[in-house]
DNA sequence: ATGCCGGTTTGCAGCGCTGCAGAGTGTGAC
DNA sequence: GTCACACTCTGCAGCGCTGCAAACCGGCAT
């Protein structure tokens, strides 16, 4: 059987088909009687609307496009789980993309040029994207960026303080007499603002505690992924003066530095603290638990919905802003070691 | 700037709309002279079609909905992985909707009841759905299932031999010489058929050793996650006679389990041996790293995207079938104990 | 020259909905 | 009793595309 249309439900309410799609967007104003009239004829036929018909007739596409380096990630899943709902109860559908870390993809994106599907507005976390290829993009296409680039004016930036925050996580790390502390993740500033923020952060937090950094315990990585964590903890272990903590820019990189350094028969935190970024389920179930960096992700993924529906909403362009989010230190086993019997 | 349309390369090409529409989609014989002028107007224009109006006209919506439980459970994102790219390759958008194991949420969308977004076919990997449910179902839905529920025929389901794999898992426990081994994670039938199979599977292993199963060992649990795992594992390690392997239902599950043995002090694998269900990646960076069975996910994700296109497209509903996947064992240091130097 | 044929191209209508502006209706003021 | 006005409701056109069937065209047989 064919769905009921708004005309069929305008026949058997005896009303036109357009008295009908007021009543159901809430449009203009409708006597009470009308309405009751309609509503009883929609619930009769269990009317919806055709998304389709409704989005063509009225200029947009009702979808809006998240778009995540890696979906395996759990730092993204976890924050789609937290936009995917958000944006459905607004009316919005979320279309995902996965770039891998393709900086052309990424770029293709914001420029609109592969017009594959259809969307109003775009969430994106970007991986490779330098400020070049962010002003080159369509002007016209709503953008919020989570983590990497902060806002240049023209899009909106959602995201916890990098900075504090590792300085916090470091700070942490010092305040438990480490001395030699490595910092896993750097990359360079065109293609990893966010990484070049948490560098920053670690350096205040040793010049707060009046400490030297030794630049050859920062740690460059192109991703921030396990097997970088585990390639970078090994590369430390084999020099001559090991560091005795390290501060990963993420917590799957903290995941494998610690695979690296219990493999090598270091104990953990004894030998070497660890701390991550994230706060990701995994790090509370890995052996020990994962001291991180909890960013609230639950805001994150609310306001980065929210900003981006009122950029689509708004008739013209809306100056782009930095909208924090809080964060907070949460010490786990790789930094106080097995304190509880638990 | 308005998009070009159809209408606007047609008036620059000097042909009609419909011809350029026919060059568009390669439908009726075009001579390659109006092709020619067509084409060049067509990327003289920058010309994309505009989906909404095609898919409104086709009556179809170019969309397929992948749902399950949870999109943060890693073995679903992976999969998603898999399943995003192809579709896309074949003209289909994915909506991603998680139900949070909502049974009710599963049937209401089985049913098309509530039309949230517009999807042409669904790909539903279902955790609380019995076959009533299923049977009530939208019959003109073009459905494939993921997992738990083998087909009925009406729909087609993808997914591994689970008795057999579960037989290997059992089998390799055995064969390393334990005799008391936990199944963690059996269920219900009404809910959890994939479940029963393994446990089908873990029963054939023993039988085919000549071991009769400690039926005390079988420990239910609700879900596959970390939680279950770790809980069920300290209720097993309160007996008096502990276990000395367990066989979990997925790699979650055996993750939470060797949290909890490691924090009761034990060995593994050398007190107890653990092998999950899955090969997600953590597991592979886990400490010790988890022995598992790995599901070929890249043909589960193919398969079912085919699948479900097949469906879709068919004029007439196609008789459901069951699709097999491959799957392997593969042993690490959870069963093996760290027999390599790295 | 006429008719016929197969291959190309076109026009029409419509997918189901909404924006807009106009038509209809009842009420109160004069 | 008449007019103006505010409030409801409706009709039309169109979003951009495709299905369908008719129209067209050149070439060939008669």
């Amino acid at each position: 059987m064919r769905d009921p249309t708004l005309r069929d439900v305008a026949q058997l309410a005896g009303v036109s088909p357009r008295t009908v799609s007021n009543v159901v967007n809430g449009y203009a104003p409708v006597t009470e009687r009308t309405r009751r009239k309609v509503e009883q004829a929609l619930a009769q036929l269990d009317y919806r609307p055709n998304l389709l018909a409704r989005n063509l007739a009225r200029g947009r596409s009702g979808q809006i496009a998240v778009v995540v380096p890696y979906l395996d990630t759990p730092y993204f899943s976890e924050l789609l789980q937290g936009i995917i709902p958000r944006a459905r109860e607004r009316g919005y559908n979320v279309l995902i993309d996965q770039t891998d870390g393709d900086a052309a993809h990424e770029r293709e994106l914001i420029r609109r040029a592969a017009r594959a599907f259809p969307f109003d507005g775009m969430i994106l976390s970007p991986l490779g994207l330098d400020q070049a290829a962010l002003s080159d993009r369509d002007p016209d296409l709503p953008l919020v960026i989570l983590g990497e680039r902060s806002s240049d004016g023209t899009f909106d930036h959602v995201g916890i303080d990098d900075v504090s925050a590792s300085r916090d996580a470091t700070a942490h790390l010092i305040g438990l007499g480490r001395r030699r502390i490595a910092a896993i993740g750097d990359q360079p500033y065109a293609t990893g603002e966010a990484a070049q923020l948490r560098t920053r952060g670690y350096r205040i937090a040793h010049a707060d505690a009046g400490l030297d950094v030794d630049e050859s315990l920062i740690v460059r990585r192109p991703r921030f992924n396990r097997i970088d964590g585990a390639d970078a903890m090994r590369q430390l272990l084999a020099r001559p003066d090991p560091p005795d903590a390290a501060f990963c820019y993420s917590d799957l990189v903290a995941l494998g530095a610690l695979r690296a350094a219990l493999q090598a028969g270091l104990r953990v935190p004894e030998d070497i603290a660890l701390i991550g970024y994230d706060d990701i389920e995994e790090g509370r179930y890995s052996n020990p638990t994962i001291s991180t960096i909890s960013p609230d992700k639950a805001t994150i993924a609310a306001t980065a919905v929210d900003r981006l529906l009122q950029r689509i909403a708004a008739p013209t362009p809306l100056p782009g802003i930095e909208v924090p989010a809080g964060h907070r230190l949460i010490a786990r086993e790789s930094t106080l070691g097995r304190t509880s019997g638990g």
